[in-house]
RNA sequence: GGAGAGGUGGCCGAGUGGUCGAAGGCGCACGCCUGGAAAGCGUGUAUACCGGAAACGGUAUCGCGGGUUCGAAUCCCGCUCUCUCCGCCA
């Protein structure tokens, strides 16, 4: 949500930013809302104020016992009243009409995102690691007899439609190992607190974070009215809605590891084979709080947290910042790390990290209060996966295979496998 | 799921139709007092929005949303959250 202080005062400042969005002028619109909300709130608190007025002269005149003056008074607050009404009704529907297009805008890129229509217009910022030289073709990670014989794509489709799956024996171990490692890794190198949150959450809390009102067909919804996280990004967040916070309680970082649900509307035939993209799936989430000053660097550091990630499981990545046109909707710079897969013999995407700056924080009103100051100020948000199970599980059996079927695990696994270093092509651990 | 009780300012807590943004206490800030501190005394102490250069004025807010009334913290309806008991349950 953006500040309307700030666009009344720099409307064409502000349609710049949006324009490198695609997002052609809307301040116009804004700024009429804005004056018809405006003034009409005057005019009926003024209304109101001399109605106020009114009433209280009513008790006292009732009680000195003048009848007429007291019927008199009555009838001119009676016509006040639908006066009052009226210009209340004007007030909040120009004020609904404002609140409603602000929530539908997206964030503002910040001065150093690139410009860009689409992907393509993303800029590597670093690599890291050399893709393992293969004397035989590489193999998607469904392909390897050593994932096959854990993989059960058919059965989950039997139970709960395309892009589901069930893992067991090794592959559903190695698939909670990566989790454990990746929490253990963040709350003991990173410093990040873990916290377990609901899946199940109500719609304000996804209009804090940006989801809602604007992206309800991404998600999944309960009868009950209840909607389910597509990542835990809600909840950690959302941890501050409404809160005034102590200045000396930042940063904030939290770690959660959860299932995320996603609908995956829109994106048919995209990455239909494998556990790529899937309606349900597991993510460690990091998110942070901080002042505004510190969220520049905190973003840096969370996309390294991200980075630490791989370069311990020894696998090959690059980091990309979005460019405008690639930018998702809440945040004003995002991060990218995309691992490399040999079986796609491309880099993807296993982890977004994400400043939103104060858009959360104005939406869910999250603020905190700096030490002797009267003044609270909102706080600033980020997030970042850290990473995605499911693709690190890609990753590390592409990675990790060898000619013979079997996969070779990353040395940092072995004390959450029980000491085993491979997954032999009939699914056993040696 | 059933029954009951309750939600008032940073905290505790009074308040059943008007003069209530709301007694009193605690906490906090400032001042007096003191060699210094404590105690004591005094003063002050919410947020958002609208108008205003400002001083300041106005409006709203007693869980949330409606309603009754000239007037609602107070009466009515719906919702929500917390607590207690019962039921069910991993």
């Amino acid at each position: 949500m953006h500040d309307i202080r700030l666009i009344r005062e720099n409307p064409t400042g502000f349609d710049a930013m949006l324009a490198r969005r695609g997002l052609s002028g809307v301040s116009s619109e804004i700024l009429a809302l804005d004056e018809t909300r405006r003034a009409r709130i005057t005019a009926a608190e003024a209304m109101l104020a001399e109605r106020n007025a009114a009433s209280k002269e009513i008790g006292l005149v009732r009680k000195t016992g003048n009848q007429e003056e007291f019927e008199a008074l009555r009838a001119r607050v009676a016509e006040m009243k639908d006066e009052t009404a009226r210009l209340e009704a004007e007030a909040k529907a120009a004020d609904e009409a404002l609140t409603d297009l602000l929530m539908g805008l997206p964030n503002l890129p910040l001065e150093s995102v690139p410009d860009g229509a689409d992907e393509t217009g993303n800029v590597e910022l670093r690599r890291w690691g050399t893709p393992r030289e293969m004397d035989f073709a590489a193999k998607e990670h469904f392909e390897i007899p050593a994932v096959a014989a854990g993989l059960d794509l058919g059965r989950a489709a039997k139970l709960s439609g395309s892009r589901f799956m069930m893992l067991s024996g090794s592959l559903v171990r190695l698939h909670r190992a990566l989790a454990q490692f990746m929490l253990d890794t963040h709350i003991n190198e990173n410093g990040l607190t873990e916290v377990w949150t609901p899946v199940l959450v109500r719609g304000d809390a996804l209009v804090g974070t940006g989801q809602l009102p604007k992206f309800a067909e991404d998600l999944y919804r309960t009868e009950g009215g209840h909607w389910l996280i597509p990542t835990a990004e809600v909840t950690l967040t959302n941890l501050v809605a409404g809160e005034i916070v102590e200045a000396a309680s930042l940063p904030r970082r939290y770690t959660a590891w959860t299932q995320c649900f996603r609908s995956e509307a829109g994106s048919a035939g995209k990455d239909v084979t494998g556990i790529l993209r899937q309606h349900q799936f597991e993510k460690v989430e990091m998110v942070s709080i901080t002042a505004p000053e510190d969220s520049d660097a905190e973003h840096e550091r969370m996309t390294r947290c991200a980075e630490d990630i791989l370069e311990r499981l020894g696998l090959p990545y690059r980091t990309v910042v979005l460019c405008t046109g690639d930018l998702g909707f809440g945040a004003r710079r995002t991060h990218d790390v995309e691992v490399w897969l040999p079986g796609q013999g491309t880099y993807r995407e296993i982890s977004s990290c994400s400043t939103c700056g104060d858009f959360q924080a104005r939406r869910m009103n999250a603020r905190f209060r700096r030490e002797g100051e009267k003044r609270p100020e909102f706080l600033h948000t980020l997030n970042g996966s850290g990473l995605a199970v499911g693709r690190a599980l890609i990753a590390v059996v592409e990675n990790g295979q060898q000619a013979d079927g079997s996969v070779q695990l990353p040395e940092v696994l072995a004390p959450y496998m029980g000491g085993a270093r491979r997954i032999l092509p009939d699914g056993a651990l040696a």
